[in-house]
DNA sequence: CAACGTTGTTTCAACGTTGTAAACAGCTGC
DNA sequence: GCAGCTGTTTACAACGTTGAAACAACGTTG
């Protein structure tokens, strides 16, 4: 192994624990001993041993980060924010994928207990709400962006079903009645689909408008292409979609577009998520930005006074804001095809500017 | 804490080694013994505190893949075969994010020596060729897709010069003349940019072409439309664009659209990484898939040699294999605005079949 | 000057696990 | 009856760390 306290220790000729003292900052430990010891620490680059240190303390400093894909943009851009505010209370952060499987869902879940992990970050798909409630497990958990209210744990999320309303109302908004919903699911326990097909409901319900729900088994562009090109043969096709993430919407565009109709002209569309590939699609896409950067800090903090035992009271809802981004995909640029000066993208947001609510 | 092998032997009534020795699939076990411990072990529902494992066994399980950035479509979708090829040797991974920064790179191959993890997988950008060759710790590393050669750790890549090369040629055999090469750095002292580089320069030259190069600061979207408007407004602008990543490519490719410009009509682009959004742009792009699962596997697989101890011998080179992947942004599709039948895409790929070599 | 508090340092034990070596039981073959 | 097996089980120590308690040396106080 390497450099261990008592190697340390013997060089400096101290105790093992004076080292340790100093390691740990420890306040009385006297001037001329801290030097001896931070001599030979730092001669033997002395680098403390986290397992030993965690078996001690029964803390790991490891957070595991449950998701279905991690390639997905939505996830990707999500862990970069997680990865960062754990890293803030020096935490590093294992990615679990689960594919939206019930039993790798299950695995995760269990997979806590074998003491490798303090925590647990899960965006549940398919594991459902009498089964968290079943956990026996004591481990801190936190869920991400599902529908479960009043769980068996802690969770964050925006307010999908306001959310999902928002964006139906802008597309009826823009005068079109015939707004299709793409992206319902049927075995999604614990997702945000139901939620969004509320807020959709709800929109069109008020307008007195038909609706229009298509399926979908995963969120991909692919099924978002595949759904729209079935919608296009219909004997209605629609004139707006609201898709529930962005990945559908893209694939949805594509199909429109490789069919020979116009975005917006012919049918409008919106999404979910803000991923950076809508700001930068041909048309960019109209969409929901969740506060990323907030929904990991929020889940990081939740995880943080559980384990501190700071909390220990029920499970707590917590909801994180988000804005609506209206673009290219369903109001077109004011002036099409005019030259872009040369900076316009330095700022990393899309070439037009955002239109933002809530 | 929880449930350890004392609590399990004293309900079975035999010694904690002999639990040690069920749990850990010893062969010499009375079949009765097994019996009673197993019913111990699943009363009890043990689990094994793998810190303190670790902490006798010197390993952790614990991998560490170390990222310019996860949230670029490239490395989520590699982290993605990481995880799952880590998976099949029962190790977890944990994600670190450098940024490309040299403070950060460095802070990574230090942070290895905290024994928290067995070994690292580091995407360097930054970190120079003599620093990594300066490192004295022995704990196994293994470098993805850099150009540094006989170097200090093992690495994996695909032969970048080559790859770029086929790009280029692929553009040129268009009967473009005009080949910008979009993705120049100056400031990578590892990162992949100087061997693309070096593969256009090879087809150019071979067919004494004059070279446009564009340097860029980061390898996104924005970047790359930024770049590509001042191409735009240069005095002779380009007929196609090679683009060192996918994401300038799509960047570029918005740039020209918004310029009312066409691709590939005015301007073939092309680029190289094959991520998701390629398959789904309007137009789909060309690009060079390398093998992320073949990269991935290898990588892992490296990792796992060292670890083992089976390879001592100097640093191994690896290389994986890649494909262009031929698409509407450099060849317009046969039948421009045909509709399409809806299952066109149900098998994740591109709307047109992708031509490959290599 | 004895009792007490403070500072600096050490000793001890324990976290949960597993490798080593040794103990023990039941054999076989002489 | 004994040596030498094989198979099964155990005691012990150790991995590196840190909390609790003990201790020594000091200065302060009554």
């Amino acid at each position: 192994m390497g450099v261990s306290l008592r190697d340390v220790a013997h060089l400096a000729g101290v105790s093992v624990k004076t080292v340790s003292n100093v390691v740990n900052g420890y306040a009385h430990v006297s001037p001329l001993t801290r030097a001896k010891v931070e001599q030979a620490l730092s001669e033997l680059d002395y680098r403390p041993n986290l397992s030993a240190r965690n078996l001690r303390q029964g803390r790991t400093g490891v957070i595991a980060l449950a998701l279905p894909e991690i390639d997905k943009p939505y996830f990707s851009e999500l862990s970069r924010f997680v990865i960062a505010a754990a890293a803030e209370q020096r935490w590093i952060v294992v990615i679990e994928q689960t594919d939206g499987d019930l039993r790798r869902e299950r695995q995760v879940l269990d997979g806590v207990r074998d003491h490798r992990i303090d925590g647990l970050i899960l965006s549940p798909v398919a594991i459902g709400e009498e089964e968290l409630a079943a956990r026996t497990d004591d481990t801190a958990l936190v869920l991400l962006g599902e529908r479960i209210h009043d769980g068996p744990a802690d969770h964050v999320a925006i307010d999908n079903v306001r959310a999902a309303r928002d964006v139906t109302e802008h597309l009826i908004g823009l005068g079109r009645t015939r707004v299709a919903a793409l992206g319902a699911q049927d075995n999604a326990a614990s997702g945000t689909a139901p939620l969004r097909l509320a807020g959709y409901r709800e929109a069109m319900a008020a307008h007195r408008l038909a609706e229009t729900v298509v399926k979908v088994e995963r969120y991909g562009r692919a099924e978002g292409a595949a759904a729209m090109s079935a919608l296009l043969a219909s004997a209605d096709p629609p004139d707006a979609v609201f898709c529930f993430n962005d990945l559908l919407a893209l694939g949805a565009m594509r199909a429109i577009l490789s069919s020979g109709a116009g975005v917006p002209e012919d049918i409008a569309v919106a999404g979910l998520d803000d991923i950076e590939d809508g700001r930068f699609s041909t048309p960019t896409l109209t969409t929901v930005a969740p506060d990323k950067a907030q929904l990991a800090r929020i889940a990081v903090d939740l995880l943080k006074q559980r384990l501190d035992g700071s909390v220990h009271r029920p499970a707590r809802e917590m909801r994180a804001d988000y804005r609506l981004l209206i673009r290219e995909s369903t109001v077109p640029p004011l002036r099409r095809a005019a030259s872009l000066p040369g900076d316009r993208w330095t700022g990393g947001i899309g070439p037009r500017p955002d239109v933002s609510s809530r």
